[in-house]
DNA sequence: AAATATGTAA
DNA sequence: AAGAGTACATATTT
């Protein structure tokens, strides 16, 4: 039964929703304003119509996950959301008229698992509710708007799991004042109980009025109380001051929509209705908070046990009532402006008058850097900002000055080659995670440096990259800077480990996370075509491929001369259309050969810093170099203008980040929002290899974005291209005799381990390697074919693909009815 | 500039 | 499934 053909889901669904039964249809319609009685459409009503028939119902379109039994509601059709009871998982429609705010409204709400153009899916986390609720969410709210966006009623397990999880969620924070640590909550009766926890209420702290610590603060049990702060007269830097608020947003588009979208404000209002309600009540009441203060060498050891059992701490840091520490003189300079994104993401941090502590995701090339910089500009206090290299501790310090108003003298580097201090009593300082991570000797500059790095209060940690945090040395930095508000950045939260999990209570909920597709969609970053060039394998090097153990058919693969005449190929296509070209090899060797064989400048780890600026500045200016080659140091450590087309030649693990951050090098392209401008990511894979299987991994990320891989297994006019390299048998030969000399070369040089050069792969070796360097030049004529060539026809026949795009090629996994039925099964087949 | 030590990530 | 091996990165010393 649930086999059954996306198809005939497809014809059947809209008649079978006009066709309801009046009668069940008088017992399922709800009307819009009510509140829904769930009960009365519980389990005994799904017994039944599980069994029966089901055309008058949602048909199933997720494989083993039959929603047949969910009755819809009568205007299901302006409602964009389905729920599913069983997992929490949402699917939303992406072609609905409201679904921009229903997705606003999703991202806080839930964790997007997959993002492709048409059907969205979200799903419930016990996380994605925290999150949900540390920017102010209330459950009622969450509860209430779901159910007016669900074309179903909000099913009774996911209420119950909504309530379950807000109940203890975001009830306790953790507030820094006057240098002095609180536990602060609107609710006292959970501050007791968690007092009647051994190891919250040995960290706790009574006072006397004297103010002075009293050691035994055994049956005590008496609460501070404070009014509740508002988000009412908070300026964000860059930011008009009525935008700054939560709720706001929608709040203004209302009476400018509301004559035109009649219907969509209906369905939708609720939303701006709660938000109306929420701050009325927050104006009126002038709520209390109660609080208990804790001693600050334990706010670790709390944090833990509280997330332990359930009732993880917010962090928050009041910094304008911050008296202790001095304020810095920041703010963004009047030119500096702000996209609708960055405002929303830090409107989530700032919504109720504090800082609150997170996550924010946007793609590379989206403004983060911006963002964590308007929010230094609206703390204002001193900030440390940890990167992952030297290069962005320069790029960061360089931003600072060119948006904000910082003086020179008040941001400080700090990196191995350079350790200054800022002057006067507060300031920014930008340093790396190894810096400050760093458990081994130091030069004495350095201990110097940390020093005072520990020994002050820092109102303001950024960090950079935030998903390297939580390896295992990295993160002792969240504990070993005393930090008052953290704000973590980055464009990929994957990690392919499990610890990323850990970032919820090292750093913070995820406060924002953007969608790459609406963004370029709006022209923030470049549109991007993604194809995958599957290379044969000439047979002499799939013979050897077969025989050699897994490390040699690593260079096997990568060095296939098919491979290396499409990327000559590609090169030559594209620098013809005025492209700037990055090509990546994780395996340096194979990186140094393609470069060398084909007369381009290549980084990697050993390039000196003098010779990386050099070809970067080349890259840059330079018209008569286009394309340049990298090895994973261009994955982090160098920030690249302008580059529009990326080939990957060697991508040897599964690692969904480092694809994605690939891809970001071209997402901000300076001519993106040219009429017709697309940018270009290629993965050169050879067929039949293991490569294959690492290929699909690594895409999986940004699939899961919406971005479409296209599968190229031949490009057009590359056979008859009579500037390729290893056109003859004779070429490919040496080739692949150098390729096993070489690989024999390295194991020889690992067993004596004693010579001079071990294993270090330097220009003068390989140059002894490489025989004959034949560069080859690029006509016109090769140029006018170029237009014909494979992947523009694949674009042209794709307009159906969305998720995969694997629908095509010798081993794709059956055809195109059967991609979403997989694709979803797979996500719903997961716990 | 090279060697050493240590960390990350798959 | 988990631990060992690998390749590459940065910081620091020589």
């Amino acid at each position: 039964m649930s086999k059954r053909k996306i198809d005939e889901a497809d014809s059947s669904d809209e008649e079978s929703d006009v066709q309801l039964d009046d009668e069940i249809q008088m017992k399922l319609h709800v009307p819009r304003n009510a509140n829904l009685d769930i009960s009365s459409l519980n389990t005994e009503h799904h017994e039944v119509v599980i069994g029966g028939v089901n055309s008058d119902f949602i048909s199933p379109m997720f494989g083993n996950e039959d929603y047949t039994y969910l009755p819809l509601k009568k205007d299901h059709l302006s409602r964009p959301l389905w729920i599913s009871p069983e997992d929490g998982h949402i699917i939303l429609e992406g072609f609905s008229p409201i679904a921009e705010q229903a997705q606003d409204f999703l991202v806080a709400i839930s964790e997007p698992v997959s993002r492709p153009s048409h059907i969205h899916e979200y799903k419930l986390t016990p996380y994605s509710l925290y999150a949900a609720v540390s920017v102010g969410l209330e459950t009622e709210d969450i509860i209430e708007v779901l159910n007016r966006l669900s074309k179903v009623p909000v099913p009774e397990s996911i209420t119950q799991f909504i309530r379950q999880c807000t109940l203890s969620y975001g009830k306790v924070k953790l507030v820094l004042k006057h240098n002095r640590y609180y536990v602060e909550s609107s609710h006292p009766e959970t501050l007791q109980m968690l007092l009647k926890d051994q190891v919250i209420s040995s960290g706790r702290i009574v006072r006397d009025d004297d103010d002075q610590v009293i050691t035994a603060p055994a049956g005590s049990s008496a609460l501070l109380v404070n009014n509740k702060p508002t988000g009412k007269d908070l300026t964000i830097s860059g930011i008009p001051q009525t935008i700054a608020p939560e709720g706001d947003q929608e709040k203004k588009l209302l009476p400018e929509d509301e004559a035109k979208k009649q219907q969509e404000d209906k369905l939708f209002g609720a939303v701006v209705q709660i938000d109306k309600e929420d701050e009325e009540d927050d104006l009126d009441e002038e709520e209390q908070v109660h609080s208990f203060e804790i001693a600050a060498e334990q706010v670790e050891n709390i944090k833990k046990r509280c997330n332990d059992i359930d009732y993880p701490m917010l962090e928050e840091y009041d910094f304008r009532n911050d008296t202790v520490n001095a304020n810095l003189e920041i703010d963004l300079k009047p030119t500096t402006t702000i996209r609708p994104y960055q405002e929303k993401s830090l409107s989530k941090m700032f919504g109720n008058g504090r800082a609150r502590s997170g996550i924010i995701v946007l793609p590379c090339g989206a403004g983060k850097t911006l963002v964590g910089i308007t929010a230094a500009c609206t703390i204002k206090k001193s900030c440390l900002v940890l990167c992952t290299s030297s290069v962005s501790v320069m790029q960061w310090k360089q931003q600072f000055l060119q948006w904000s108003s910082i003086k020179e003298n008040q941001i400080a580097v700090f990196t191995s080659d350079c350790k200054e201090k800022f002057s006067g009593s507060s300031g920014i300082v930008i340093s790396t995670y190894s810096m400050v991570a760093n458990k081994r000797k130091r030069s004495y500059d350095a201990q110097k440096m940390m020093d005072f790095l520990e020994s002050r209060e820092w109102g303001f940690l950024l960090l950079d990259e935030v998903h390297v945090v939580p390896a295992n040395m990295f993160r002792t930095v969240v504990t070993t800077i005393a930090a008052h508000a953290k704000l973590g950045l980055t464009a990929t939260l994957v990690r392919e480990d499990e610890k990323i999990d850990d970032l919820n209570f090292l750093i913070g909920p995820k406060l924002y996370e953007a969608n790459w597709m609406d963004l370029a969609n709006k022209g923030h970053i470049a549109n991007v075509q993604c194809a995958e060039v599957w290379c044969p394998m000439t047979p002499e090097f799939y013979k050897e491929y077969l025989q050699e153990n897994s490390r040699k058919r690593a260079l096997l693969y990568v060095m296939n001369p098919k491979k290396f005449q499409a990327c000559q190929y590609l090169i030559q296509y594209h620098e013809s259309r005025g492209d700037k070209i990055i090509v990546f090899s994780d395996n340096v060797h194979a990186l140094v050969e393609y470069a060398k064989k084909l007369g381009k400048p290549y980084i990697y780890g050993g390039t000196g810093q003098q010779e990386r600026m050099r070809i970067l500045q080349n890259f840059q200016y330079n018209p008569a170099v286009n394309t340049i080659f990298l090895s994973k140091v261009g994955d982090t450590s160098i920030d690249l203008p302008e580059a529009t087309c990326l080939i990957q030649i060697s991508s040897h693990y599964g690692s969904r980040r480092q694809e994605a951050q690939r891809l970001g090098r071209i997402l901000r392209a300076k001519r993106r929002n040219d009429e017709g401008f697309n940018a270009f990511f290629y993965s050169l894979v050879s067929r039949d290899t293991q490569e294959m299987y690492y290929s699909t991994k690594r895409q999986q990320f940004l699939i899961d974005q919406g971005y479409a891989f296209k599968v190229i297994t031949n490009l057009e006019g590359m056979e008859s291209d009579p500037n390729l390299v290893f056109r003859t048998h004779q070429e490919q030969m040496d080739l692949l005799k150098s390729v096993l000399l070489t690989n024999e070369a390295d194991l020889k040089e690992e067993d004596l381990g004693t010579t001079d050069d071990v294993g270090r792969i330097t220009d003068r070796k390989v140059a002894a390697k490489g025989r004959s360097v034949k560069r080859s030049v690029t006509t016109s004529k090769t140029l006018a074919g170029g237009d014909n060539m494979a992947y523009m026809e694949y674009a042209r026949n794709s307009s159906g693909q969305f998720s995969s795009g694997r629908g095509r090629g010798s081993s794709s996994q059956g055809g195109g009815s059967k991609e979403h039925h997989t694709f979803f099964k797979k996500h719903f087949g997961r716990k």
